[in-house]
DNA sequence: ACAGTATTGTATATACTGTTCCTTAGAGCT
DNA sequence: AGCTCTAAGGAACAGTATATACAATACTGT
């Protein structure tokens, strides 16, 4: 490997956020074609047409282009949390579901591409912390939760990525609100069993 | 990367198993200190102290080896699952967590070196299996489940494995027997209303 | 002790990365 | 429109990694 690199240059061109869109998407093209760490830098710049050295004006290197794909993921999931946020629901689970089959396609590439770690581990930690939050309003006052509200909000996060994971890999062949729907039953008396608040 | 590989030989003498015992442990003590993919082939020859011909004598590659490594994890877990079958347990979730904490240095070499992911799916896809399986003898005949098997078997290994990961990811603080316990006050309500068995 | 083979060390072809330097093209301003 | 400034293109380069080939050597099992 060549010397570190410095810092990634900010540009704001007109025609500099085209090139970075499409660096974005020939990866994400690439991606649903094989695994990530097979994807050469080269594979990348002739998809979208690019020049070797712009690509490495853009970014610092491959993984950073990939990062900043996947923190596109992960703001938009933050976008789709803060709906619904009156109801005594714990967890925006349909609005979800549904986000996640509309963006399938960026998903489906992370999930194929096998990039899919740093994604879902991000999502695990935001969507538990945000079930925690929920579950320390809904508690009835003087009455604690019988397990600690950190396993909870793990267990409903778990649940949600495992069953989401499910219906990826075969499809989706459900709807979202099937698919709400097998959750909301699985995860509904284990929360009110655990803590007594009813979701 | 130069031309394709054909198959490794397969080797039986008392010396070359020592090698590939070396070769595997040099792996798993390089995943410790940094991610699988910045490993090279040279750093594991050099740890193993092991010549770089040797090396691609026994294995295809670095992925080749690694693989190895990953199947012999499986294998373990499939031995610990066989144990316990007479209760009507559907999953032996107490000496599973026993068995990772026992094991639990390999596996925070994968988890460390990133390469979870594909642990962690082949566990899941074994683990619901399991469970469904169980479902099906332990579901009084005649009367079907409310929620399809596949479903809920993928919602208890999910659980299983979201709970692990946890408490991994903290150094593992509990104790076996309290992780089996919290895992049970979370999974049994869910299984109960959506099967109607009691585990 | 001997035969057979596992291992070694080095050399080699191939591939990928990230940088450099120079040229070309086009966006934005007057 | 014409001018300027800078993004983009393209080729070449050093550095490093992979996987193979081959001859020499060390060791195991009988």
């Amino acid at each position: 490997m060549p010397g570190p690199q410095e810092r990634k240059p900010p540009r704001n061109d007109r025609r500099s956020r085209r090139t970075r869109r499409m660096l974005g998407e020939a990866l994400v093209a690439l991606m649903l074609e094989k695994r990530y760490d097979t994807i050469t830098v080269q594979e990348i710049i002739d998809r979208a047409n690019v020049g070797r050295s712009t690509f490495y004006a853009h970014f610092l290197d491959k993984e950073d282009l990939l990062q900043i794909e996947v923190a596109q993921v992960v703001v938009n999931l933050d976008r789709h949390m803060e709906v619904d946020d009156s109801s005594n629901r714990i967890i925006p689970s349909l609005a979800l579901f549904r986000h996640f089959r509309e963006s399938h396609a960026l998903i489906q590439a992370l999930v194929r591409g096998r990039a899919m770690e740093t994604v879902l581990r991000t999502m695990q930690t935001h969507l538990s912390l945000h079930v925690e939050a929920r579950l320390a309003r809904l508690l009835p006052p003087g009455k604690a939760s019988a397990l600690s509200l950190p396993i909870v909000g793990q267990y409903v996060a778990g649940v949600l990525l495992t069953l989401f994971q499910w219906w990826l890999e075969r499809g989706m062949p459900e709807s979202s609100e099937q698919l709400d729907e097998y959750f909301l039953r699985l995860v509904r008396p284990g929360v009110r069993e655990a803590t007594g608040v009813e979701i």
